[in-house]
DNA sequence: CCGTATCCACAACGATACTG
DNA sequence: CAGTATCGTTGTGGATACGG
């Protein structure tokens, strides 16, 4: 159960560092900060505050994630101005960063399954036909693709 | 851009870290040198020595990625002898190991698009088909799903 | 050769304090 | 409130050395 390989000089350089993008990609998204202020932005959260409030990490580490998310050019700051308050920066998704959605969802799809074990507290559901949404790996050209848009976040328990 | 949250309770609730399945999923994953081996293993690599010559790193940052990776049930080790050698273990991917196929796929493909900006070094392709493999998130439940051993890795270079 | 323990170096984090 | 600089602490990696 494992990939094949082309020819020899595939299998010759498959693993050479300079070739390979997981290590690229893993060093944009480099620590675990990083990804949860990924989640966070596909959760529509866009503001410095919103960020230290839901993310178990400290302002500075925050600070330093967000600076390399926008390095990289998947967080843009956008200019905002609250009615009375002086103008600021918010931190949105690019194109690109949109484009992480699979890598976001394929995550917490794994951890609703192997770490909850089929009871997760969360599930993602089309927003429209509550379908739950998947990840998945094909060579269909036609398969219609969900947008972070499209998703619902629905809480699978109570609280008193 | 964003997701939806059905209700108050989701609204309040979703970034606590204990309901945070990506935070959970990168708990167990936790290192770069972690997603490498992950790697390795999708490449159908499995004894340490290869471990060791594929990916840029010491071997005892290997040693403790595949122990990681082995006590959270990702990996297991199984028992092997080559002709006149003594018993060894190889390490292979578990069915949840194997369901980490789409996180891995994404990374890629999306340092294929983003860093390599389109013409990367490698390209994944359905082994009977030739089509490029994609991963998509969706609510289609009819989505013809690849597993590793349907892709096959082409090299698009060649060395002198 | 397979793999791990030890030890040192460095990088990322949190607490704090500070500026606009 | 929105960030960032500093600094002590912790965790992760590499070099080395060692045992099966």
């Amino acid at each position: 159960m494992s990939m094949k390989v082309e020819n020899q000089l595939a299998d010759r350089t498959r693993w050479r560092p300079e070739f390979c993008s997981i290590a690229k990609t893993l060093d944009l998204l480099s620590t675990k900060t990083t990804f949860l202020v990924l989640r966070e932005c596909f959760y529509g959260t866009s503001r410095f505050e919103d960020f230290v409030n839901r993310i178990p990490a400290s302002a500075p580490a925050l600070s330093r994630a967000l600076k390399q998310l926008e390095s990289a050019q998947i967080v843009t700051r956008v200019p905002y101005r609250d009615p009375g308050a002086r103008a600021r920066d918010e931190y949105r998704l690019t194109p690109a960063g949109e484009d992480l959605l699979p890598v976001v969802m394929s995550l917490s799809l794994w951890g609703n399954k192997y770490i909850y074990n089929g009871s997760p507290p969360f599930s993602f559901v089309d927003a429209r036909t509550g379908q739950p949404v998947r990840v998945c790996v094909t060579t269909d050209n036609d398969v219609p693709e969900a947008q972070s848009s499209d998703i619902e976040i629905r809480a699978n328990f109570t609280l008193d």
